[in-house]
DNA sequence: ATTATATCGGATAAAATTATCCGACTTTTA
DNA sequence: TAAAAGTCGGATAATTTTATCCGATATAAT
């Protein structure tokens, strides 16, 4: 509802590749998709979104897979997956779907909503891979189901 | 983003409506469609849907066209206009699209949407017609571009 | 070098959402 | 009672999103 499927499988996806590769691990495209439970091909299409948008690298060939950057995983934020792969996506958006909605020309539901789009905001500039990662290898988050 | 365009439509459709009542006017299709600046046939068809949920009443023939009955106006509530038309709406959902993420087996993502989820609930669940419907009058709220 | 294992990239298909058209029906007004 | 002004409902089309397939290409291991 608020992401779209790709996004959904695209984060997660990342999720799952962050955790791996703090655990200098090289899942691929396999591995990925029957863990997150996504559809292969599909998820094949959205992984080559993610490394043009430099959020994960890819290694080809045998032994290959997808990875991140241990060092880089602080600074990579959910705002950037969502990027790679909804280009066009803006929590800036009226939820009335206006295109000049703003403080000073407001649609009714503009002042209702703010705070929570702040909010959002807030959420997808802050929260970085090791936060997303984190409670994954001791089984406190899940990623499929 | 978070509704989908059928909903903005509906919701701007309703809170025109809703105004013009409490005018004791009865706008048609084609004074809507023109106010809130959507297509016609396609906000025809969630005029439709919004009859069926009981959120306006609609008037056939000559002079006919869509209105609200004054005195319920303050019940109707953005969540209502909302399931009119997407029926499977669901505020509860998992942002990462998990069926069964939970307080108890949550997704990553979860503890740090729950807020904005529950703010979300409470929009939807406290804002009525009225309050909506109210900035339009005197212009301090717009509808459309 | 050859082979096995991967990703990459283009074409295509399926499904959902958005949008249009039109004939049927209903109600008011003249 | 006829005409005009509306909504209703079904069929259909266009667009976007979701999903699949497959040959080309790159890399590691043997």
């Amino acid at each position: 509802m608020i992401f779209s499927k790709a996004c959904e499988y695209g984060i997660r996806a990342t999720i799952y590749i962050a955790q791996q590769s703090l655990n200098n691990k090289r899942p691929n495209l396999k591995d990925i998709s029957k863990e997150i439970d996504s559809p292969e091909a599909f998820t094949a299409k959205i992984l080559q979104q993610l490394v043009k948008g430099k959020v994960i690298q890819s290694v080809k060939g045998a032994n290959g897979g997808f990875e991140i950057n241990n060092k880089k995983m602080g600074k990579v934020k959910l705002k950037d997956i969502v990027k790679a792969i909804d280009e066009d996506f803006d929590y800036k958006i009226c939820v009335l779907g206006l295109k000049l909605c703003s403080e000073l020309r407001p649609c009714p539901v503009h002042h209702k909503y703010k705070h929570i789009k702040a909010e959002l905001k807030n959420m997808l500039q802050s929260t970085n891979l090791l936060d997303l990662s984190d409670g994954l290898k001791d089984g406190k988050t899940c990623l499929r189901f």
